[in-house]
DNA sequence: TCCTTACTTGACCTTTTAGTCAAGTAAAAA
DNA sequence: TTTTTACTTGACTAAAAGGTCAAGTAAGGA
């Protein structure tokens, strides 16, 4: 078998240097947050040095900000544009302490940034707002009433609930939270 | 008018250092979080030294600890133990973006140190429990049914709407998404 | 009055951090 | 083949951070 790969500086062809940027930046990001998180880390985890990453984003700040739009905001997409009805809604919400360890991304990234830079306030404020309008979407295919509200008591009750399953480190009371809210839909 | 502290280092009486640093830590984690907040700017807001607060606070963690336990939690005593019908709970539920300008900060804690660091996790996770206590007694006192469900979804939806609150800057929807809760309680 | 304890000062140390840069390498266009 | 462009290297810088410490000051008890 022919290795392309040895043809090249490290094991990524080219491009792909800043998508595993992007991967680990979110990762580190995610679990340290945005102050916590130490660009070394990544570096070391993506095997690539400092110039090579200030070479694709010219800072640390450059670099969150892509990873809200080329990682957080196109899993949301990637999560919720495909659902088809409203218990497939609660069935993905049911099912988020399997996939999100650290909490939520976005809510997270949110907590810890709209008041400190505005840059990420604007595009975290935008990047929640087409999440809600996902839910919305899905809640208007049912004709459900008053689709606006619902979609941001989903969506409130939703990260809230996700916020104490991680304090707690249980799932008891999550599921029930969320599923005490689909009768009220 | 006689003035005593003229007596002492600074225009503090001895052991109100400890008080101010306290409290300008609160509100400098509140704001920064903890990992973002420099130790510099709280000693300059105090108007003391270092060796003054390391007298105090063995670290920069100790002191993280000691405004969860000493302000954090005891707002949160200060604030609903006194509530006495579900009607005023979510009145005051409904007034928080008037005094939490920067969230809820036992979320934003949470969302930023559960995973960081495990003593800060079990006092987070004990002072939420203590929180979740406080409304379910509330509810109790009514007779709610399943009053500790009621009180988790009462929880998680107000911290998920004034997450949503921050984010758009704008109170809309956040005392609907509340008063629709409060319907179905 | 003296001594002990509690608190404060501010200079200093060490580590970590984001960010820079000149030089080098390889792929692809000319 | 030559040149250009894109990417990478790794040593370096400067600033900021948390933390230490010996010396000093004041209050209160003995």
């Amino acid at each position: 078998m022919v290795n392309l790969e040895i043809f090249c500086y490290n094991h990524f062809m080219k491009k792909d240097t800043r998508e595993a940027l992007l991967d680990s930046a979110f990762n580190t990001f995610y679990k340290h947050g945005f102050q916590g998180a130490n660009i070394a880390t990544i570096l070391n985890d993506v095997g690539i040095n400092k110039g090579s990453m200030y070479h694709f984003f010219k800072s640390k700040k450059a670099l969150g900000l892509a990873v809200i739009e080329e990682r957080i905001e196109r899993n949301l997409v990637n999560k919720y544009a495909s659902i088809k009805s409203v218990k497939e809604l609660f069935d993905v919400l049911c099912s988020a302490p399997k996939s999100l360890a650290y909490g939520c991304p976005l809510n997270k990234m949110s907590q810890e940034m709209i008041y400190i830079d505005t840059d990420f306030q604007k595009l975290l404020s935008t990047t929640y707002a087409k999440f809600e309008t996902l839910v919305q979407m899905i809640l208007e295919r049912e004709k459900v009433e008053d689709s606006e509200l619902k979609a941001k008591q989903i969506i409130a009750t939703y990260e809230g609930a996700l916020m104490i399953y991680h304090l707690n480190q249980s799932s008891d009371g999550f599921e029930r939270v969320l599923r005490c809210l689909e009768q009220n839909i």
